[in-house]
RNA sequence: GGAGUGGACCGGAUGGUCGCCGGCCGGACGUCCACCGGAGGCUGAUGCGUUGGCCUCGGACGCCGGCGGGAGGAAAGUCCGGGCUCCGCAGGGCAGGGCGAUGGGUAACUCCCACCGGCCGUGAGGCCAGGGAAAGUGCAACAGAAAGCAAACCGCCUCGCCGGCUUGUCCGGCAGGUAAGGGUGAAACGGUGAGGUAAGAGCUCACCAGCAGGCCGGGUGACCGGUCUGGCUCGGCAAACCCCGCCCGGAGCAAGAUCAAGCAGGGGGAAAAGAGCAGCCCUCCUCCUAAGAGGGGAAGGUGUCCUCGCGCGGCUCGGCCCGGGCCGCCAGUGACCCCCGGGUAGAUCGCUGAAGGGCUCGAGCAAUCGAGUUCUUAGAUAAAUGACCAUCCCUCGCUCGACCCCCUCGGUCGAGCGAGGACAGAACCCGGCUUAUAGGUCCACUCCAGUC
RNA sequence: GCGUUCAUGGCGUAACGGUAGCGUACUUGCUUGCCAUGCAGGAGGUGCGGGUUCAACUCCCGCUGAACGCU
């Protein structure tokens, strides 16, 4: 586990908050998921990873779907040095209440560093 | 003690670490935008129109620190009613939708309170879309003779006619009479008794039930109680069409207002040029998408009336019509440049102080209303109000120990371990209704059993 | 936020307020050496809770679930 030395923040700035963001992301076209959760990622310019959810009403009720929220905010938010650098990722969580929170986070993280190897062998592959 | 009825209330607690949203205060680093006039405070003069002096201060966003705040009783379903905003509105009418005992409450209601009537319950209490069936139309399967200005299948009867022979208080047929009896059905045109008759029948009479009308008493009223008269019976369904009475303009905070990058497009001017583009809503197809672009093809079609008004056509608004507004009826436009307006992304406002809550007093049976006092209690927008840990509190299961007990079963207490702790998340705001809800607290009342 | 439609055997679907059918699937028997086909028979259903009615899949109210539309 890393240190809780530093000081780990979730400003608004670590978030993806405009359609405009989220097109970008989806239109990047690289995924990854698990039996808990899709992650969607895209190279970013800000030098440190961004998030943003998106949880449909097939998820469950509210309570569920606020759940999932909390649950992700604060797994992503207690990962973010261990998480790729510079990239933005887009959560998709599958419909079902959540799992215990230590799940969440193994998922969000083993997820996320797959879509970025994707993107890094997709930005290879386009590039030759 | 058990069973139950009605109502009110709570909706895990405490601590630690790390976060999120918005408010106020302070600090200063970065980015952007403004920049010599303006804003705020104190104070002086004044003829109240103005004017002088001093002090302080750039703004927004991001960053850091501090202080205090941050989901519900249903925030839910979106079933009703309003506030608010925009649009519309010559007057009326139809259509469409909703409601329906009476009196009150309210901003309003399909809500609430009280009361009346009916049904259910031993009872406390509960339920009821509860106007009109002698305005009209319609419906009632199966069964049954017959299902609605009644009707004759069986039965009963013979004041009439015919036939038979066993000559009778007989049998059969025709023609009639008869709604008392049978059976069917959810429902069959009052019940009991007496008279009456060929047999019967409200045919007549008495009482009862029910209907209509009058009068008396009580009540604001629905209605209740009593009494008299009438004809003797006039059924059910309107959550079937319908009739009567009352109410309803449409959309919704993604309403609406302000600012507005870039690209494209609109209007005007100037300049240049004489080729090209467009012509008209809508529908479909292809590609594309943030606001769109391009091409092709053929079909879609309009509830109503009166008064006033009205040249024709088109667009737009209103649920429809009549109607309101705008435009055209003289064929426009242009690369680049200047000016103007609309408007997408985005931002700000709307945005939370309200038909608000608590307490006291008063009016009222109550819902509720009035007066006084006091409190301020979420405002996000890819969407905050949290995550983890520990302890405590409940519930269940297992193990161990003690006690009740002759033993088992069972019960009580204590300890340990494990699992679980509901329904559910504000999105403009209120008043209701409906639905979901682990566990718990309190109040009033009813029935049953026991004790004193 | 504002609306619309639907729910009938396992599946797909009918039914003016009056006996809940049809196809397919399932099952039993016959036919065949066996299977398929064929023949005869059988079981299985109106999403849930109330109300109106003599009687409700149908009418009314309230829930539950599903599929859509506009913004």
């Amino acid at each position: 586990m890393v240190e809780a030395s530093e000081g780990r923040r979730f400003p608004r700035s670590h978030r993806l908050r405009t359609g405009t963001e989220f097109r970008a992301v989806y239109s990047r076209k690289v995924r990854a998921s698990n039996g808990h959760l899709t992650v969607c990622a895209c190279e970013n310019q800000v030098g440190h990873p961004r998030v943003g959810l998106s949880v449909s009403r097939k998820v469950g009720t509210a309570v569920v779907r606020n759940r999932w929220k909390r649950l992700l905010r604060e797994a992503f938010r207690l990962n973010a040095g261990r998480l790729p650098q510079g990239v933005d990722l887009v959560v998709i969580p599958r419909p079902g209440p959540p799992p215990f929170f230590r799940d969440v986070e193994a998922s969000l993280c083993n997820t996320a560093r797959r879509a970025a190897r994707r993107l890094n062998s997709g930005a290879v592959g386009n590039s030759g």
